[in-house]
DNA sequence: TCCTCGCATAGACGATCATCTATCAGACTC
DNA sequence: GAGTCTGATAGATGATCGTCTATGCGAGGA
């Protein structure tokens, strides 16, 4: 709803600009903002990094460790974070556990801020 | 490098997958988990949006306080740490203070998320 | 020159987070 | 079945974050 027009001819000094009031997509914007905050750590994007570096996009936990200097629980809490997020799935193979990069969901977010830098009025 | 390299006929039971021990790219996981961060909370982003809904992705402080419901100085913190990371930019014009989208900073992370999803080795 | 208005800053506070050490659970080997 | 290995979980701790109230500062208007 726009309550102020100022054109340029007018002179009124209490007007700054057009106030939109229309109502932004709270619970998109919550949905989003949890994904963005799975992503906005260092150490879960070298996660990513890495894992997408593998053939398939599919690593083993156990490679994961050593490169990042990190110790074994703090990578398999920020797995966790990714899988939760949907960044990645988890998959048991013998004693290994496996991430999978799942690409629909980082480009589905890659999309959404490209739409939003598009959204000018 | 590859330090394992199982094929599908390699029946030791000791190795996993691949080490791919090439390091990732710290400094720019760095920079880019500053910028999500900054995009991480759901009340920035309804920020944005808001911004970007006015004429021109332009918009002046006194018209983004009321529809999201959070107090004057929550937005005036929240649009600080959007101008740091590059997404907005400052503007004093008389005595309101104007913020305006840049579109080249989603844009730009929104493309760095959709390589992410293509790294695929 | 004082007053008002718009917005930034300061400081506090509770919540969340990233990381660690210690431990547990499941799967394989001998 | 005992031992080993991989990875998850529990709990602690220091740091960061989001929000608030109170206050300061600069620009206009009377």
């Amino acid at each position: 709803m726009i309550t102020a027009l100022p054109s340029p001819t007018d002179h009124r000094q209490d007007v700054c600009c057009q106030s939109i009031s229309v109502a932004p997509p709270v619970d998109e914007s919550r949905d989003f903002a949890r994904k963005l905050k799975a992503l906005s750590d260092p150490t879960r994007l070298q996660l990513l990094h890495l894992i997408a570096a593998h053939p398939g996009g599919s690593a083993c936990i156990c490679h994961l460790t050593e490169p990042l200097g990190v110790t074994q629980p703090t990578v398999s809490h920020h797995m966790r974070l990714l899988a939760e997020s949907g960044f990645v799935t988890r998959e048991q193979r013998g004693k290994w556990a496996f991430y999978t990069i799942r690409p629909g969901a980082l480009k589905d977010l890659g999309e959404y801020l490209i739409d939003l830098s598009r959204l000018h009025g």
